[in-house]
DNA sequence: ACGATACAGTAAAACGTTTTACTAAGAATG
DNA sequence: CATTCTTAGTAAAACGTTTTACTGTATCGT
């Protein structure tokens, strides 16, 4: 790898010149040093050392990003969305990490962030205690949560960017309510997240609100090792039979999200129920392989790319401006029909 | 945050002193002293900083990771077992991308990488031209390959882990073959890749072997923007209908991949076709998807932990010994049945 | 009592940048 | 003509480590 020094030999300039052109700060020269020097780079195809730079400045284009696990296709397609993002539009890389939903995991990653002078991170967590997550603001690091909404009272310094989970679940709910359903139940993993919570809110509400509350069931699964990839849709199936079993068996019910669905969906089929003849299943999230399963999951969106945009955006802007204020950004869902739900009679 | 400096300051020693502790010199030094030093460097939460160490040592702990696209479910689960590994037996860090099956995008990653220091790189790649891998590789990089082949004549000086793409599709034919099948397509998206010709290879040389050749077709759709997740899937959906339509039709096919297939049994049924009744599907990749499609699809199991541990063990070991000579793995596909392949009559 | 050996620790150069403050020379101004 | 301003560039310190070569001091064998 040559150096700024061989750069500067070359064109026949102090290396300050070099890091001058290096910085854009090219009208401190005269044009045809300019030239020089930018054929000096290009003959040696010289590329300045991030670490040196970085020790330098304190900055290195680097964010980081931690999601429960790259094997969701949940968060490998908003994973997808972010790096594309950085890449394209602020030439930055990103650092990944898989969290499993464990503090301990996510804290050890955001030392090694501080470690590799990285001052910006995107986290997808959602775990009810986030002092660990503040703390590592504190020390610096500029945080982007997404999928956890803001505690109302503590005055918090880490951005949020949410979908408004209680509406999500609410509008699941209310299709089934539309379809003529009046057992309903959801179905999540045992294990709070803030967002599953809201859900679960959503879902009593809109049951309550039809005055089928009394028959509505929350279902806690098992904890699912918390990557929250195969092992939420095995819960799934495994849910689904638990549930065909019951006597008042629910007729629609909603899965915390698309992985839970699919799961339910064979675990119905397994207990020799058909989807949506028998019961009407619904999920969250609207994964692509959504319109894969048969029948194809109907299934609540969450405008991802939208979201990926303002979180890149403002781990950048709030890296380069530190006087910009945390703020909390919740976006809609959208109710998409397919055809896992049908009309109860 | 703290440095050395501080940490010496405060246990009374030099910085030199601080360094040998941190680089596990303690025979250097008294129990007396050691102890001195850890205790100042816990009560100061001292990290040392990566860009210096790197500066000076010209290595720092991350290797690179690309994939085509980290929303492919199939690349999720490979870039989720390399990055727990990684991290948990070496405490590297991942550095990723989407590469999009793009030469250009390879090749600008490789440039950051290099100058971020980083030594090691994982690629998921298999497109045919391998030049500006090798031309990384010279310059330094310690490359893996995934899914791609040596190609024989040339000495490369990349490593290249792969399963058997000839016998991944050889296994999935001889199973239609096995279910009575004659008529029998290969479905890939246009764009060759090493492991799609293979494949298409081993599928031509069972049809052969069985005297099938004349009616088994290779159907090469359009490419699939190469990002190779849903879209994926949608190309095996329309390909689906093709298929469905034609006068002598399949009645055995072969997914490239798993997105593939599950596209194509989408599009089998949305032609009036029924699936294996009608027409069986097979896969390629075996993703945990595979068990919650109706049918459950039958697939080929690729052995994606391994393969991981052997990539990750592979760049670790070279990185620190450059003596190491590359050279090839090939890990064996096995078939796992399950409901989407039916007898044919 | 002598040099040799081991032990415990340190000084200082080096890694490759960025940036501040500086300079030299010419142009413009009064 | 003397002064100030501008232009085009440079010298050198600094960022936080690692590491080589070094220095004292104590212990040992003879």
């Amino acid at each position: 790898m040559s150096k700024i020094q061989d750069v500067a030999d070359l064109a026949g300039v102090s290396i300050s010149t070099v890091s001058n052109v290096l910085n854009g700060r090219n009208n401190r020269m005269a044009l045809e040093t300019l030239a020089r020097v930018e054929g000096a780079i290009t003959t040696l195809k010289y590329r300045p050392n991030t670490a040196a730079r970085h020790l330098k400045t304190g900055h290195t284009p680097l964010i980081g990003l931690l999601v429960p696990s790259m094997a969701n296709p949940m968060y490998g397609f908003i994973a997808r969305e972010i790096e594309t993002l950085a890449q394209e539009r602020y030439r930055f890389r990103i650092m990944i990490g898989n969290t499993h939903r464990d503090k301990d995991k996510e804290s050890r990653f955001f030392d090694d962030l501080l470690s590799h002078g990285v001052r910006g991170v995107i986290i997808i967590s959602s775990l009810i205690d986030e002092q660990h997550v503040e703390a590592a603001a504190e020390r610096g690091l500029v945080m982007v949560s997404y999928d956890r909404r803001a505690t109302p009272q503590t005055r918090s310094i880490v951005d949020h960017v949410t979908v408004d989970s209680f509406e999500s679940a609410r509008l699941a709910t209310q299709c089934l309510i539309e379809h003529g359903h009046t057992r309903l139940a959801f179905v999540t993993p045992a294990g709070r997240t803030m967002s599953r919570n809201e859900k679960i809110a959503g879902f009593m509400a809109a049951a309550k609100n039809a005055g089928l509350e009394k028959t509505a069931k929350v279902n806690e699964g098992s904890p699912v090792g918390d990557y929250g990839d195969s092992m939420m849709s095995e819960l799934g199936r495994l849910q689904g039979g638990v549930l065909a079993r019951m006597p008042d068996r629910p007729t629609g019910v909603i899965g915390v999200n698309d992985l839970m669905a699919f799961g339910l969906m064979a675990g119905f089929r397994d207990a020799g129920l058909s989807v949506p003849q028998d019961v009407s299943v619904i999920g969250i999230d609207n994964v692509f392989l959504s319109t894969l399963m048969y029948p194809a999951l109907t299934s609540v969106r969450l405008p991802v790319p939208e979201m990926a945009q303002v979180m890149v955006e403002r781990v950048m802007s709030r890296i380069a401006d530190s006087t910009i204020v945390p703020r909390e950004f919740i976006f809609q869902p959208t109710l998409v029909a397919r055809d896992s739900v049908a009309i109860f009679r």
